[in-house]
DNA sequence: CACGCATACTCGTATAGACGAGTGGGCGAG
DNA sequence: CTCGCCCACTCGTCTATACGAGTATGCGTG
């Protein structure tokens, strides 16, 4: 077992009625944000930190998993624990729905993503016709049927999002919107060309912890919350003619918007 | 020590392998989930649940801090395990910043708490001079010193939101932007009548799990992320006049933005 | 009645030990 | 040399125990 190196970790304060677990989580902090350990690097493992601070594994554990919560670590099961790397960041801008973006072949996702150097993938698309929860329903004046249109979204081979759009039957129905692939421009150019002429879009965002079900499908590392955003389509007449309802993992995303000051 | 009630919590798969502290946690995820445990309402204590599933102390309080982990429950000390309820949410407008509401005398946070019946309070004022971060520097054209406004806001009691405004030391310097108190409608208000007619604002969304001193400062309980907004505003000459730093409670805020089709 | 203390409950912290399972490197057999 | 096994190391799960500290309740004393 190696030692750990001295000055990079150092020793507790037993006069102070700081928990000792917590002093360690402190001090590999501290550790981290001072770069002694950097993006990627294996912290001591768990005997290492129990000989250097003379306490029991538990204790270890439980200052490690403070930092898991924390999200600046993460521990892989017969390796070590690494300080987690910062993903790449994608920047959805609030001009990323502008007409002018919707005129070429591909996905706006795929255009953005090779732009940014990355391989985009998508995924699991499911298209089907369903009752609406309560609150898609009332967004979309309360149809009692929509077309779902479920995809998840990858980024060199980590999901970083998945998303669900909700149309009115009596809009979809029928239309090249409710095939797997809606064609170039994605839907919002589809539903244009059959008449609706999109105004504007309303989001709501949302930060959370990820529920199980998202942790497993975006592969999600602990203390990793999610951003939830829920986006409504009008048309010129105001009718609300979609809902999209995105949970995407807050590693990998900032959102940019542009607001007049008016 | 009161016995749980029967059919609230179901048996363990002794020959499921998933781990005991996982399948305890997920059964009181789906009593909390189905509302067998309604928010607020206290959960049964560890010596209960060590008794009903017939495992040791440790075992329980790790399947209860996964839930923490998911900003599903709460501890408090001496007292229980409580379902966390959902706090009373703040809507943030994307045109909370439209000029026709920034003529009345009171603070934007205040007259929109009070028009939400709850009771708004703003402190730790602080306003000083100081040497800007890197990126803050750099949103505003790269400025070595600038004026510095911090403030926390609080709704009923409860901290919801820590934000600090950064201006250029030309702007501010011996202006009421200086004063702990700007005056009506805020420095917006303020940084027009100095003749910075504001043209509109960039904002950048990120959400993330907080640091120990914004636990601390925003008094978080455990699986709650804040939304970090940076907000850059801009004068009709395209030049930043001001970055507002702010950090919220993901529990307490939707943000909500509306944007043009074009 | 009012106050204070004892007590029984709650969760928080910490120890010591055990076994299991994933990973990777070294060494020996072919 | 190559393949496969073994072993050492990693973290994951679980038990059993102990003491400390915060909270609430009730009872007994003044």
């Amino acid at each position: 077992m190696a030692a750990i190196p001295s000055g990079v970790l150092g020793a507790l304060d037993s006069t102070s009625d700081r928990a000792v677990f917590r002093q360690i989580a402190d001090q590999l902090r501290e550790a981290i944000d001072k770069g002694r350990f950097k993006e990627g690097a294996k912290l001591p493992s768990e005997s290492e930190l129990v000989e250097h601070y003379g306490v029991s594994r538990m204790t270890v554990r439980n200052a490690l998993s403070v930092l898991q919560g924390e999200g600046l670590v993460h521990s892989e099961h017969g390796k070590g624990v690494f300080v987690r790397p910062r993903p790449p960041v994608r920047r959805l801008a609030s001009d990323r729905f502008a007409r002018r973006h919707r005129d070429q072949g591909k996905a706006a996702f795929t255009v953005e993503a090779e732009a940014a150097g990355s391989h985009p993938e998508v995924d699991s698309l499911e298209v089907k016709e369903e009752r609406p929860t309560q609150d898609v329903s009332a967004r979309l004046g309360g149809p009692r049927r929509v077309l779902a249109r479920r995809r998840r979204y990858l980024l060199d081979g980590r999901p970083v999002e998945f998303a669900t759009s909700y149309l009115p039957l009596d809009i979809a129905r029928g239309t090249p919107i409710a095939e797997p692939n809606p064609g170039p421009g994605g839907i919002y150019a589809r539903l244009e060309e059959l008449g609706h002429r999109l105004d504007h879009f309303e989001e709501e965002i949302r930060a959370r912890m990820p529920t199980p079900g998202e942790v497993k499908f975006l592969r999600l590392a602990a203390g990793v919350p999610v951003i939830h955003l829920i986006r409504t389509a009008f048309d010129t007449e105001g009718r609300p003619v979609e809902v999209c309802d995105t949970v995407m993992a807050a590693d990998a995303y900032v959102l940019a918007y542009q607001l007049p000051a008016t």
